[in-house]
DNA sequence: TTGTAAGCGTTATCAA
DNA sequence: TTGATAACGCTTACAA
């Protein structure tokens, strides 16, 4: 079993409190009787009880919780990498979940995390109705959410620029010559994806160009199932000339898909990708910094944890279209 | 603040220790007496206290403590998810920490770990000397170490077939005609770093091909300091006819340098990463898989949480080459 | 400079 | 079927 600071007393001929002090590094305490005291620790091998500290009234754990869809995509390990960072910086340590776009899991997680008394939460919702935080946040709570809204409460978010983003893509492949445009991404249900998809219509609508939604692909899968989504698409009687991705999953996948093609699609994904650079046919994005995100994130979340008492924050990201030639490709047919 | 079980037990009229025999499904009380009690904890809302639960002695804190060197790199990012999915299965959760290859932050990061009392730990080493963990393995923390062994400590280890992978890279090319193959790579005081230059080197002495320290670029860096040191070894007067990357990063980082050489160079690297076999010469990768590391090195921890007193183990996983086109490339001269 | 005693929110022991 | 009461390992008053 663990020494305690029992055992470092009983060991040091001290008692218990003036281990405490030493160990807390306050002063007052004669050097000498502190000599002894660490000689002891040392000898005994004592590590301080964080969960026993923890535990007095109103002290905090020193612990957040981090919620994201996968933790095995980039987009989401570069936020989780970013808040892991600024909570070190804070003296704090992170715990994460992956909640797999299942709203019941995003509770479950949140309950997991708040039974461990996470004095903060950032997630990524998956869920559209967050009324059952309320009475975490009245009880001090800070929790941030990331990339999409919380829904029926209002609390700080990091969002995109996601309707903008998705326009500029669009509006690039327009300007391009394309009048058939498809989008291949994940289902409408997502917020992000709501408002991307809001951006391609509003482009479609300014240029006067009919929405025609036997162009959409928006379904719940991984790469493999983008790809089955977009060749789907591609074998229409009037295929699209062009495609835009709602996210760096969807855009992996029809770029798989448009591997085989004969003819040259022309491509405009949302979220960069690692190599998409390098690709054959570069690929042209809407970018924007993931790791800004969660920075930006965690840091607010602290502040709160701080006393920050400001009304609710939004803050949204600006995004940037990036041409690396995917999107520059030139309709097919007039 | 909080309400706590005693807040609930006064609002139900019964004591205390009902409250926890009802948050704990505990059987003998009357399910008359089970639903006040329930009610009560729902208008109060309280929640379960798991740090308080896990201060009594000899409880667990079904907490796992992750350590790699960073959550942001694909195959640590992979590792992870795996990680936590095993976790959730056994009802525990887990907080990652990134060491960056420092060996302090490791021990730091063990530290805090500790200090929370996880119940288990599963780290990727960045130092080499593990003696600081022999008290607390003796204390009963399972510790399993992932992708590198531990240091003058013998514990569970899920390791890669490094040797045998790089031997199968090499070999590969020089099977292909290349006889000047350089590496571009992490620094050899990296476990699997070094067990991987000697798989090339042994493949180079079974083909009796001498081997040359100036082909080697071995260093800290990220995939533009990589790309770097790939581009000053192809500028060399003899430069190499191919090369050995020894990770995902270093591909990356050697795959930008090649795009502007005008001759085209062979090229194998270790793991495989997304999209490698998109690019314009797809690339010819020793596959493993990082999940599975994950996933094995998380059970066996589990199954040493739940008493399993085997002598240490030590799992070595396959590693397999998948020729692309890259490492297929002629060399240019003879 | 050092120590005593209470309390944090649970679970475990033992009675009632 | 229920309930007092004592831990658990620490910090925070408050004394000495």
């Amino acid at each position: 079993v663990r020494p305690t600071m029992v055992d470092v007393a009983r060991a040091s001929g001290v008692s218990l409190k003036t281990v405490s002090r030493v160990v807390n590094g306050e002063l007052g305490v004669r050097p000498e009787t502190a000599r002894r005291v660490t000689l002891a620790i040392q000898a005994l091998g004592y590590r301080e009880n964080e969960i026993a500290r923890s535990l007095r009234r109103g002290q905090r754990s020193s612990t957040v919780g981090l919620i994201i869809e996968d933790l095995a995509n980039p987009f989401y390990s570069a936020i989780a990498r970013a808040v892991e960072d600024v909570a070190r910086k804070y003296g704090y340590v992170v715990i994460v979940g992956s909640s797999e776009e299942d709203p019941g899991r995003e509770r479950e997680l949140v309950g997991t995390f708040l039974k461990r008394r996470v004095d903060g939460l950032l997630l990524v919702p998956a869920g559209r109705d967050h009324r059952y935080l309320i009475p975490e946040l009245m009880l001090g709570t800070a929790i941030v959410f990331l990339d999409r809204p919380p829904g029926r409460v209002d609390t700080d978010r990091i969002l995109l620029d996601n309707t903008g983003g998705a326009r500029l893509a669009t509006e690039h492949l327009i300007s391009g010559g394309h009048r058939r445009i498809g989008v291949v991404g994940d289902p409408i249900g997502i917020y992000t994806i709501r408002k991307r998809i809001e951006g391609y219509r509003r482009a479609l609508a300014a240029a006067g160009i009919p929405f025609d939604q036997g162009l959409l692909r928006l379904t719940e899968a991984d790469v493999a199932g983008m790809e089955a989504a977009a060749l789907e698409l591609l074998s229409q009687s009037e295929p699209p000339t062009a495609l835009f991705t709602t996210n760096n999953r969807a855009s992996v996948g029809v770029l798989r898909a448009l591997r085989g093609q004969g003819r040259r699609i022309g491509l405009v994904g949302f979220d960069d990708f690692e190599l998409a650079d390098m690709l054959p046919t570069p690929v042209t994005v809407v970018r924007h910094d993931p790791a800004e995100m969660g920075r930006r994130g965690a840091e607010l979340l602290f502040m709160r944890l701080q006393g920050d008492e400001r009304p609710p924050l939004r803050v949204v990201l600006r995004t940037e279209l990036v041409p690396r030639g995917s999107g520059e490709v030139a309709p097919w047919t007039a």
